[in-house]
DNA sequence: TAGATTGTTAATCGATTAACAATC
DNA sequence: TAGATTGTTAATCGATTAACAATC
């Protein structure tokens, strides 16, 4: 099973964006505006508008030439793709101060993540409550885990993320967002993904600096005087 | 000032896998080895050598063919790329979870981020500590950021981020991360980045009804029986 | 010299973009 | 019909990868 993958994918990127025009349209669809074409899609979320219409189309034709799209029929398309006919359950694996944003974090709930268990590996907190939710011993995982194929989030520092992954693996998670800095190894059939905080902090600190390197070497005769 | 930009140019997706390979430098070092090659870096980050021996060719060529490269030596090369040279003041403007969680957050001094200064909007809040820091009040941001050249960080729910950003633009503030949910317009000389907490959970999400749809649909006769 | 490993080349892939024919 | 806007094409760009000549 693999070779020639079925046309099923939309690239990466165009899901990433997808949040936003939803985001956009619902604020219209909340004022009454019927009707919406890709420039003021693209407007509103900051890219251009071919880049709009490519997204779109990856969804299949929707729009109308000469007019624009639908808001509603457009939202509806646009949630349907992002998994939103159903919830996906969502547990949190380490409740520090990350853990407790992720918990807490709005962007999940409109997106139809559904946070549907905390965990930390210190039992002394467990039945802290969070965001509604209590939290609970590790030893607990499994049986919230096993068969709700649930989607696993790591917010461990980094020394207990490779618990905190072996744990959810043997729990038969196959889905893992890891935010705790370093690499972990997972089996194949385990999808892991990665966020940094700090790595977009460092993409523009290094900016930064070309940004001064830049300065001292376009206009060398600048500041002379020794 | 633009055209043709100076080739100091380090690409991005290089810059941002830097820390990975330096974490494993540190690591190594810390146990005594003195070299490495492109294929043991790769195995510990979890990427093609190709990819390793690539990104530090940009940073000019610090290998021995033959023999690989030497620890010390490339972990200075790497910590000088990414300006740990000198350390870069960030702000957070945003005391809620997500601002506390990043005030704390130990792969920033790491990196030579140093975090200087907390903002929230709620000035009742102004003077508690997070991780050895008073939150200070929004009017005290000014005199912080102003001349510091820092790195600002909006930590705000959403509603509140355009209020942050303003802030941080009217005191002098050019470069800017966003972490909250929708998008900001700022002046063409202020660089700002977003990170969506939710979009990688997004991005698995689809990923996970994307696989439940190839079963679907390659073994249509499976479970038949109605 | 034989073995190892880099740095670079060239092929490939995926994403972005401008331009425009198709269509309302 | 004239005007507007989509969906698609083709060019471009940046990142990844395999392969290998250069070099220790």
């Amino acid at each position: 099973m693999s070779t020639a993958l079925p046309r099923r994918g939309i690239p990466d990127a165009t899901v990433a964006r997808l949040p936003d025009y939803l985001r956009v349209l619902t604020a219209m669809s909340a004022r009454g505006i019927p009707s919406t074409s890709s420039e003021q899609l693209a407007a509103a979320v900051g890219v251009r508008s071919a880049k709009v219409r490519k997204d779109l189309s990856h969804l299949g034709n929707h729009g109308v030439r000469g007019v624009g799209y639908d808001v509603a029929n457009l939202s509806m398309k646009i949630a349907a793709e992002l998994g939103q006919a159903r919830e996906w359950p969502v547990v949190i694996v380490g409740m520090g101060n990350l853990g407790r944003a992720l918990a807490a974090y709005g962007g999940l709930a409109s997106r139809g993540l559904r946070v549907i268990g905390l965990f930390d590996h210190d039992d002394a907190i467990a039945g802290q409550r969070v965001a509604g939710l209590p939290i609970r011993p590790m030893a607990d995982l499994d049986s919230v885990a096993r068969d709700a194929d649930v989607i696993g989030v790591i917010a461990t520092p980094g020394p207990s993320a490779k618990e905190a992954a072996d744990a959810l693996v043997a729990a038969g998670v196959t889905s893992i967002l890891n935010f705790a800095p370093g690499s972990l190894a997972v089996p194949d059939e385990v999808e892991l993904r990665k966020v940094d905080l700090a790595t977009e902090l460092q993409i523009l600190a290094v900016h930064k600096q070309q940004r001064y390197a830049e300065v001292s070497r376009d206009v060398p005769l600048a500041g002379v005087a020794p």
